[in-house]
RNA sequence: GGCGCUAUCGUCUAACGGUUAGGACGGAGCCCUCUCAAGGCUUAAAUACGGGUUCGAUUCCCGUUAGCGCUACCA
């Protein structure tokens, strides 16, 4: 059974990237029924926050994925030390008494600092004196000088991969501090884990060279890798907070509307296919295709601008999947953006409302801007000009309106009897149907785009459209005598 | 600089040596239609460049170019 992790650290909110990474881990394992592991990697005091934490929680919980162990490194730092130790005893690692930041940073400028000789050749007696006096050191890995050897391992996305000792400098394990680096303490922690997959971003595709010695020294099985390609920005950078801001992170999406399954549907296809020409796909459907196979090894652009911070298929995906949803489903995701925007809606009201605006919305906080006219007491002023029909004056206007009210005052309040109704009241006063609708859509809804007429008139209720025909009516009244006041 | 990785329409991608290089988003046009959508149809749009290998290269190899990553006591 694969045992796999999402290893984030607190350093930020949870980013599209890294949400991607826990996606494909989640895939993978659910794939596979094997076990998802949440560990936090905080070995880094300095750059670690709470709130960072809380945060990407805050993220993962909205993708409505879950995992099934959850682990924080800060409280595994004795394992990890253990583990440096036994590697130290075994002669594959040293103390570097080089103070931080010292001289070094000038020849690694020039470029290829592999170590420093000096501290490298310490021998045992005066390194153990040094650190029995209390003078600080950092921990090296001893990468092998001797003969250079390829280090190799077979990546599932990228292939075999291989790197030469010689090109591996004799990166630290431990900090002066004494606490682990990210390579030793991730490693430690998959070593107990018992992490069989690493999958993660292809940032580290070169760091895995050094992964693979440290499992080396700590005579630990090497697990399997798959790098996942990278996610950029249109301009080919990577996604960063500060270049970038908010359209980074996932909870811009979530706070804009998009559906959870949306997200990680459009996601999983920036670097991986089904395949096939599916591009809609459940949760469900995503874990029974994703395959390593399927993944491939170029970056990925989030195609995201200035003015629109959404790429245009996130959009498309999100209605694709809100015209998916069970009407009930739909109305309770609606429910809290449309009382975000300061509507009092009734939730068996809103029910009714949802089908009628599900294909014309793209996020669920287009509800705020699509079905207004629902839940308003009072529909926002709009311009009366807007009620004069195609090929029509304001007179046709009025006279249709006019015309309306008594058939909405004695029909029967149904979508096929005020069909028939109103159909039979154009015909009767000699104009098209579509000149018979448009002021009365207007009327009720306050503009001309807006969902099919007679079931929003049904959930409107006899009342509400009485009464907002009539004001419309007023409005023409007032524009006409404004206009011939003018005239004359 | 060194090392590693990558390269198909604007974007996401399919084609594991032989296709009129396919699909999706977005664009354009048409249809449907009570508006707007949704839906349907049509259309423009790509194999970075140069060498090989081969009867035949998007596909395999080499080089160039470009991009990305690593090169921290960050992860």
């Amino acid at each position: 059974m694969p045992r796999v992790r999402f290893a984030p650290s607190p350093t930020g909110f949870l980013h599209i990237g890294s949400a991607r990474t826990f996606i494909f881990n989640w895939l993978y394992a659910r794939h596979e029924h094997g076990t998802m592991i949440l560990r936090i990697d905080d070995t880094d005091a300095d750059r670690n926050t709470r709130e960072s934490e809380t945060s990407i929680f805050e993220g993962l919980q909205w993708l409505e994925l879950d995992w099934d162990e959850q682990y924080r490194q800060s409280e595994r730092l004795e394992l990890h030390g253990q583990v440096a130790q036994a590697i130290f005893r075994k002669g594959l690692a040293y103390r570097d008494f080089t103070p931080a930041g010292a001289e070094e940073e000038k020849s690694r400028q020039e470029g290829a600092w592999l170590f420093n000789a000096e501290m490298r050749e310490l021998s045992a007696e005066e390194s153990d004196r040094r650190a029995a006096a209390g003078e600080p050191f950092v921990l090296r890995f001893r990468v092998p000088r001797d003969s250079p050897r390829d280090i190799r391992f077979r990546d599932s996305v990228y292939g075999e991969q291989s790197k030469s000792t010689a090109d591996i400098e004799d990166f630290a394990l431990l900090r002066s501090n004494g606490l682990p680096t990210y390579h030793m303490a991730s490693c430690a922690d998959d070593i107990d884990l018992g992490i069989s997959h690493i999958i993660r971003g292809q940032d580290h595709l070169t760091n895995t060279f050094k992964h693979v010695l440290i499992f080396e020294a700590a005579g630990a099985a090497i697990p399997e890798f798959a790098h996942l390609p990278l996610l950029i920005a249109p301009d080919g950078s990577k996604l960063s907070k500060r270049r970038h801001g908010p359209v980074v992170s996932v909870t811009t999406y979530r706070d804009a509307g998009f559906l959870p399954q949306a997200f990680v549907n459009f996601v999983c296809l920036l670097g991986w296919s089904p395949k096939d020409d599916r591009d809609r796909m459940s949760v469900q459907e995503m874990v029974d295709a994703f395959s390593f196979e399927g993944i491939n090894r170029s970056n990925a652009v989030v195609n995201f601008r200035e003015d629109d911070p959404f790429d245009p298929k996130a959009v498309w995906l999100n209605a694709q999947h809100l015209m998916a949803l069970a009407p009930e489903d739909l109305a309770g995701r609606l429910l809290p953006f449309l009382r975000a925007a300061g509507f009092e809606a009734e939730p068996g009201k809103l029910l009714r409302v949802a089908p009628l605006i599900r294909e014309r919305i793209k996020t669920l906080r287009d509800v705020a801007t699509a079905a207004d006219f629902f839940f308003a007491s009072e529909l926002a002023p709009y311009d009366s000009a807007e009620l004069i029909p195609q090929k029509g004056d304001a007179a046709m206007a009025l006279l249709v309106l006019r015309a309306a009210l008594p058939v909405l005052a004695a029909a029967e309040f149904t979508h096929p009897a005020l069909d028939a109704a109103l159909r039979a009241e154009a015909q009767r006063l000699g104009v098209k149907a579509g000149q018979m609708f448009q002021p009365i859509r207007v009327a009720v809804c306050g503009r001309k785009a807006a969902p099919p007429l007679f079931e929003t008139l049904e959930v409107l209720g006899r009342e509400t459209c009485l009464h907002r025909v009539d004001r419309a009516i007023h409005l023409l009244e007032s524009r006409n005598e404004a206009v011939s006041h003018v005239d004359s």
